[in-house]
DNA sequence: CTATTTGTTTATCC
DNA sequence: AGGATAAACAAATA
């Protein structure tokens, strides 16, 4: 589920456990999302006693700082969530790490749960930035992200279809399914639209209609999880008979770059 | 029972 | 080489 404002959504939910030692950590090391943590238990170890600093998004990832250097690396996969509880919380069996933090009485009790387990938890204690955490390439909201740096990334893929272009974490850091479907929408491009295919002008709508989806998407669900406007494609794109904001034509669905996409005929029609 | 899912990685094929 | 495709991971939901 997470993309990179749902991810920014759950960042905000661990803040209120800043600055308050660990009194206990609950984890299941035999978890699979552990699979990338050598040995789980050292997080509960290093982490007694420790306090929160500091929580990060970049993308889909998230990275939370922990007094002595130690750095935490989460990623939701499909159905992680970061969420808050109330002191002596009783951890439900998909919670996978779970922190008491002092004092036990009265502090939030930050839980970790992920069903599906297609999640990652990332572990680094140092002085440095995470190796995982290290030349993180900019994200579509970012000052970084300018237009000629765009532009490049399209020129140096050419026959990449557009969806799948969208998707890649390397190039496009945040964005996911319904984003990706956003974007097309908003450029008026067909998904399987190849790079190469693209006008310098729809190029350019391009860029400006990724930068504005990851922001609105901030805005509207990375900080509150707002519904979405009836404008925008999202709440068409799943529902049944769902019809095209802008025309009212049915949408389409199949299957581009192994997602099902969700697009108006009428309205993205293929640029070759 | 079936098919679906807002993610990523790996193997395999073309 | 680079991209498509399918499988795998695992559980809930319809």
């Amino acid at each position: 589920m997470p993309e990179l404002a749902e991810v920014e959504f759950y960042r905000k939910r661990w803040l209120p456990g800043l600055r308050q030692p660990v009194a206990k950590v609950a984890l299941n090391p035999q978890a699979r999302v552990f699979r990338e943590v050598p040995r789980p238990q050292d997080i509960a170890h290093a982490l007694r006693g420790e306090c929160l600093r500091a929580a990060d998004a970049h993308g889909k990832q998230l990275r939370f700082c922990f007094s002595g250097h130690h750095q935490l690396g989460v990623h939701l996969g499909m159905t992680g969530r970061l969420h808050l509880q109330k002191p002596g919380y009783v951890p439900d069996r998909h919670d996978h790490l779970v922190f008491f933090l002092e004092p036990t009485s009265s502090a939030p009790v930050l839980v970790f749960t992920d069903p599906r387990m297609f999640g990652r938890l990332r572990w680094f204690s140092g002085p440095d930035p995470a190796p995982w955490w290290s030349d993180l390439p900019p994200q579509p909201m970012d000052r970084k992200f300018t237009r000629p740096y765009f532009l490049a990334l399209l020129q140096s893929h050419p026959r990449t279809p557009l969806k799948a272009f969208l998707l890649n974490q390397d190039r496009c850091p945040g964005i996911g399914n319904w984003m990706a479907d956003e974007i097309c929408f908003r450029a008026r491009l067909h998904p399987a639209d190849r790079l190469q295919s693209l006008s310098p002008a729809q190029q350019r709508e391009l860029w400006r209609r990724t930068r504005q989806v990851a922001r609105d998407a901030l805005r509207v669900i990375g900080t509150d999880w707002s519904p979405p406007p009836e404008s925008w494609l999202f709440p068409h794109r799943w529902r049944d008979g769902g019809c095209c904001p802008r025309d009212g034509t049915a949408l389409i669905r199949e299957s581009i770059a192994g997602r099902t996409t969700a697009f108006c005929p009428v309205c993205q029609i293929p640029a070759t």
